[in-house]
DNA sequence: TCAAGGCAATTATGCGCATTATTAGCAGCT
DNA sequence: AGCTGCTAATAATGCGCATAATTGCCTTGA
């Protein structure tokens, strides 16, 4: 057994073929008029196996293959220290699609970190190209970053929905557009009236979704929106109050529990008082022991699907040494959509039941004690 | 702008050089008697920064040099689907220092399974070959992997302890034993004389640390060890009445909240008649309410900790452009311990408490109804 | 008998970098 | 002048693989 790694060379040498020919035989591609005959081919794999030859991924990459090796950026850190962490749902649906397909991950842990988000700066940028491509997870993209990754046409798929010009961005997303839409419904359906929307206002393609869903369904049914912003718990309190809402739909960057406290303080019960459905799973904190409705979005299946789509584009998979040799060239000529919306999964819970009094709001006289309330907003 | 990524040849050509120096510049070290004057390396740097050069880690690692991606290979799945995670906090640790230092991480997913855990065959050996050193996560490996793994010199690390001949493992753990150790020395500083260990029989050193730190304790305080295999709950509440013990030890592969209830049917509450101290966090699923007394194990410390370990092992820290030249070559002749210990945290809990009815046990009434336990075990 | 053409493979080259071996230039000395 | 010794760099090579360019051989047709 030599120390040193076997090759390409060794193999040939084995059998009195040219390294070339071990590489022919290995990637079934033939560019140039090149023909190996059965014969050859069969004694070159047989070299392989007794020798136990496995490709040098760094020398294939080097020299302009493919390496299995698929990147994961992220724009935050990955595995947040504070409470729960959000990437950890997309990551079990990444490492069981790559583990499927027989692909490595990078991390991308190096990038440098400016305002609290990683960078695809000129050298992180380098980086990337270890990788036959790469996966791209969080908010904070930059345009210019973005336009850079399509001039030189690495392969790259965005885990969320992403809007662009031409739709030129591969991504696999949830869709909050319509699972939003079928939350109002719901709630419709079940005889509320007065449904109002509490999420951040922030200008990122979920939340622009969700509204949209939101507006939508509210026109459906002939009602009326009510947009409450979610920066300060009493004031949304005191807001659906206000407006005597019967049920509210939350954005995930909402903490339910604590709007279920502060509502609670003002004697809005939840859901005997108030329904609630949760636009996805919130991002802050462990989950606790209320059932809420609503939907959550299928991180992990966004996750393995992302991979996949990645592992196309890339052309990453020829894999063994089993198909003819399917074209990998181009990026993505197959039929893979390059944009693919996952259906998000209702959830029943026991946060939304028929409105109170079975009448619709019933909640004047409630909301005569609580229009003004005892917290000083900061 | 050059749509092909700027290489050293660049570099070197924009000032009138050649690619070598360009390389002995980045790299500080000049081997065999290069000198560089100190204004041909100012230039050569100042076009560096003109040019937004940036290594290609593939070339330099194919050409023998470091990469600055460390490889992280988990025994099981990474990032497991069922219940809480397992390496979650490890690699929080771990991405944690990756990220101070500088270095990418390599998940190696397309190792083979073999018996539901990943294997180093010689496929899966090649591909470690892409990092300059590698993070080993998990009880199941074996011994031919190891001693491949050490007698090809590549630079790894073990998280968690690793007992072999001539300490030529290097890791970085927890120490179980005196965290054991000293639960027991807690419970009997409150008067606790019959202190059981719950646990099961294997043979993997942490379950050996464990045993050995209870058995050291106990002898210790002159008490008599009481060993209770954990394969069926029924069975062990069985004998922790027949034993009438006070406070079990229970190692992390029992599900507390689980024992607890079982406990319950039986009249044995926790911690009113039993004391139960946890031998770091339960494997099984999500953390209940209980606050259990005992023990965590720091596991993003030993994560970060061990990547820093590696970091040095591979000599994968000169980093930017900076120090003069430290030495890279051979394999951690530096300081750093090859073997690190991590203190347990101590929890105080709320299940740890004097015995009942400050006499000892006060069990003997409770145990003469408990005797035969109703469930049938399987 | 010789060119044309297909087959089966080989040789050659380069990817970008690290590193070894080698060279050019020059001062100081005998 | 010629040699040594030193500085400051360059040329050359190889890592292992993919692939373009090329070659040798054999069959076929005229």
């Amino acid at each position: 057994m030599p120390r040193r790694r076997v090759t390409q060379a060794d193999v040939a040498a084995l059998i009195g073929v040219s390294q070339a020919t071990v590489s022919f035989v290995l990637s079934g591609r033939t560019p140039s008029g090149v023909r190996i005959s059965a014969e050859t081919r069969q004694r070159v794999l047989d070299a392989i196996r007794i020798t136990g030859y496995s490709a040098n991924p760094v020398a294939q990459r080097l020299a302009g293959g493919h390496n299995q090796i698929l990147g994961v950026f992220t724009y935050e850190t990955t595995f947040p220290s504070g409470g729960r962490d959000f990437y950890g749902p997309f990551l079990i649906g990444i490492e069981h699609a790559a583990e499927q397909i027989g692909v490595d991950l990078l991390l991308f842990t190096s990038a440098r970190v400016v305002e609290g988000s990683r960078r695809l700066t000129t050298s992180g940028w380098q980086r990337l190209g270890i990788a036959d491509g790469c996966l791209l997870l969080g908010q904070h993209e930059e345009q210019a970053e973005l336009q850079h990754l399509l001039d030189t046409n690495y392969p790259f798929v965005f885990v969320g929905r992403r809007e662009s010009e031409g739709g030129r961005l591969p991504y696999v997303g949830a869709d909050y557009l319509s699972g939003t839409r079928r939350a109002v419904l719901r709630a419709a359906d079940m005889g509320h009236r007065r449904i109002g929307y509490v999420g951040a206002r922030t200008s990122d393609q979920p939340t622009r979704d969700r509204l949209a869903g939101y507006q939508a369904a509210v026109a459906d049914r002939g009602l009326h929106p009510t947009y409450i912003e979610s920066v300060d718990t009493a004031r949304v309190v005191a807001q659906i109050a206000e407006q005597s809402l019967s049920a509210v739909l939350l954005a995930p960057e909402n903490d339910p529990d604590e709007l279920r406290l502060a509502l609670l303080e003002m004697r809005i019960r939840v859901p005997e008082d108030l329904s609630v459905l949760l636009l996805g799973q919130p991002h802050h904190r462990l989950p606790g022991p209320t059932r809420w409705s609503g939907f959550t979005i299928p991180r992990e299946q966004m996750g393995s699907r992302a991979l996949l789509l990645l592992s196309h584009l890339a052309g990453t998979l020829y894999a063994g040494t089993s198909s003819p040799g399917s074209p990998v060239l181009g990026g993505g000529r197959a039929d893979p959509d390059l944009h693919q919306l996952l259906e998000c999964t209702d959830v029943a819970g026991e946060t939304l039941v028929p409105p109170n009094g079975r009448g619709g709001a019933g909640t004047l006289t409630r909301s005569s004690t609580i229009l003004e309330p005892k917290r000083t907003h900061a």
